[in-house]
DNA sequence: ACATTAAGTGATT
DNA sequence: AATCACTTAATGT
């Protein structure tokens, strides 16, 4: 697992960290779809991604969900850094996109590392910064109705964490992702199609050129 | 062969 | 953009 780690956060983290994080913290693997969170629920430890991608998922008070943003290899959970100033449950539910490998690392831990390791540190503000923008991104395309664009960047996000120009999903479920009815997504899809920017075939998209 | 699920389309609000 | 109603095509039992 030190070299999972070392691989994927090397680059950051100094050895010494890097060696407290795999004693300290506890692989996981989980299959695509798994929910490795919920609402309300509390917040054990923030997940660090090694393989594979995460979705996020808010909700409104009329069980509606939405993805408002994905994270993948090098990300961390951003919502997990509340647990810092004191909220303990999570507002937010947190499905595997993809298989994923990840590890889980103690929150208590989290917080001492804040102190004594400043790449730590620029690591979890920068993630919480990146984290911050993209939802903004969401926020303003959600608040201005713009269905098209919100489905091309949901396409855009897709392709690009499965490293994969092939998406496999199915319209109902984009529809979910993006809180609309399904034949909505099915036009736009069409139309997009017909623009060439994509190719349509059932239970999988091709992305072409978004 | 039949039921179920995914996707396409026109009309209406 | 959402909903309804209906069709067509693909898949599963």
């Amino acid at each position: 697992m030190i070299e999972a780690l070392k691989q994927n956060y090397g680059y950051l983290f100094e050895p010494p960290l890097l060696e407290e994080i795999s004693r300290v913290g506890q692989l996981k693997k989980v299959p695509e779809g798994f929910q490795l969170m919920d609402i309300g629920e509390p917040i054990k430890g923030m997940p660090l991604i090694l393989e594979g991608a995460i979705k996020i998922l808010g909700e409104d008070e009329k069980c509606n969900e939405l993805v408002l943003y994905f994270i993948e290899r090098g990300d961390t959970c951003a919502m997990a850094l509340s647990c810092c100033v004191g909220l303990a449950k999570s507002e937010i539910r947190a499905v595997a996109e993809t298989d994923t490998v990840l590890v889980m690392v103690p929150v208590e831990k989290m917080e001492s590392w804040m102190a004594t390791y400043k790449s730590w540190r620029q690591f979890i503000l920068q993630s919480y910064h990146d984290r911050l923008m993209e939802m903004l991104d969401t926020i303003d395309s959600i608040a201005f109705l713009k269905m098209d664009e919100r489905l091309l960047r949901h396409l855009r996000d897709k392709a690009m964490i499965t490293h994969d120009d092939v998406i496999h999903t199915t319209h109902q479920d984009i529809a979910r992702d993006l809180n609309t009815s399904r034949v909505v997504i099915s036009r736009l899809l069409k139309k997009l199609e017909n623009q060439g920017k994509i190719q349509l075939f059932r239970n999988s998209i091709r992305v072409i050129d978004l």
